[in-house]
DNA sequence: ATCTGCAGTTGATATGCATCAAGGCCGGAA
DNA sequence: TTCCGGCCTTGATGCATATCAACTGCAGAT
């Protein structure tokens, strides 16, 4: 837990937002998890607003038969699915950490209630939940308007411009996990990279070397109303206000 | 405009919140357009939030070398897209009601400066927004878990439960936007309904009968971590606060 | 070192779905 | 009525992607 909850700074109580604050203060964990860890499966009612403080957590969708793909990724700083967390609902997705995640935990009723009688927070949860939908429209247009090649060719692109490296990428995880996320198989994936190969790019294990940027762009035809924009700092701004209101 | 906004109701003015409320209700629109309308294009910065109170909005998203396909559809009582409103950022897709629908045209930024001031509009419009990034998922699950005949299979059943006629469903618009909707062409969506024919279902037009409905459920496989609820309050609550704010 | 298991690649093949093309079935206009 | 022009269906075909299978390379365990 960060900074010793219980004893109570001597915030002045005068104020109408500061007893729930606190109580969002006081029960707040500060957690770290190593790689792999499964914070949350599909199904459960979220018991904490999950903060995103640094590293990432993949969210998978599963079927009925047991296949699961890779729906979204949640990168640090963000909030881990305030989707679930506002509406007390089951997620819908499971969720877990693929390298060392730091987390802030709140409890999801202190959450909620911070939420509504805090405006500021109010408006940087909404923020940051419209930030997450944009991003699923955006997966949604990417796989019904485009072809497999040029949805990994225009993941290239967006890579290499979030790692500011305009000629090269670097994989942030697995092939497979990629390929689940662009909504392909592991072997499609490779053969899309392959292809592209041929057009101006080359692939070393998890680099991905960008030798024709231009032609690669003509190819996979990226869009900024399908494709994420660089930065965003929503997450920062929504972040640094919890913190403020946790301590 | 609903009821003469500038004829101010004798509304106490010593509330907080009073003086901007009566911003969003003096500029509020109400609006009825006839099918077929174009309400936004992709790309527009939301100039009102857009309450949808009767009838549907089809919001297609689209290509740049102009493929269309429908994205998602928001049914009153509902907002629509939020997400770009409180964000201030381009539509990421086209608006456009299919029925003659019924509208509240709220200015946006009379509406973002009301959401900041009135924690329970805040909260209600969280809560709209969570739900509608809940769909998203659940509609990226199905498309990435699915096949087309089981996407089919679950629409229909959907949409059965959605009309209370769990013998048969009537299609809400034509079969090609149901086959963008769903992700596949509209020959494909009709061979899939042909198939479905062999196992309990029957055609005629816009309306599906269901004759096996366990067979039918055998094949589709619904599930409730991807198929929409039948029942959702949400937007009738939110439509209810807004009423109440804007008189 | 050897074994083992997982990630990835590659090839052969299958199949789901799209594409192309033709024709049927309306409903609306003249 | 006839003549359209959508919308839909159907068939033939092709292509994109999945599936199945074999193999490589590597890392971790023994």
């Amino acid at each position: 837990m960060r900074g010793e909850a219980n004893t109570d700074p001597g915030t002045g109580d005068s104020s109408k937002e500061a007893p729930r604050i606190r109580t969002m203060f006081q029960h707040t964990l500060e957690h770290e998890v190593p790689a792999g860890t499964i914070l949350f499966a599909q199904g459960e009612v979220p018991t904490f607003q999950i903060v995103v403080l640094s590293g990432s957590v993949q969210l998978f969708g599963r079927s009925r038969d047991g296949r699961e793909v890779l729906i979204e990724v949640v990168r640090a700083p963000d909030l881990l699915i305030p989707a679930a967390v506002v509406t007390a609902s089951p997620y819908l997705m499971q969720g877990r950490a693929p390298e060392p995640t730091r987390f802030l935990l709140i409890p999801a009723d202190a959450f909620r209630d911070a939420v509504e009688r805090n405006p500021h927070l109010a408006k940087a949860v909404l923020e940051t939940l419209a930030e997450q939908f944009r991003r699923m429209v955006r997966q949604t247009k990417n796989l019904k308007l485009r072809s497999a090649a040029e949805r990994v060719g225009c993941h290239i692109l967006v890579l290499s411009e979030r790692q500011g490296t305009p000629d090269r990428a670097i994989l942030p995880y697995e092939k497979h996990m990629i390929a689940s996320e662009l909504g392909m198989t592991r072997e499609s994936f490779s053969r899309a990279l392959k292809a592209l190969t041929k057009i101006g790019i080359g692939v070393a294990g998890q680099e991905i070397v960008i030798r024709d940027r231009a032609r690669l762009t003509a190819v996979a035809k990226p869009d900024p109303m399908i494709d994420l924009p660089a930065f965003d700092d929503t997450g920062r701004r929504t972040l640094a206000l919890i913190e403020r209101l946790t301590g």
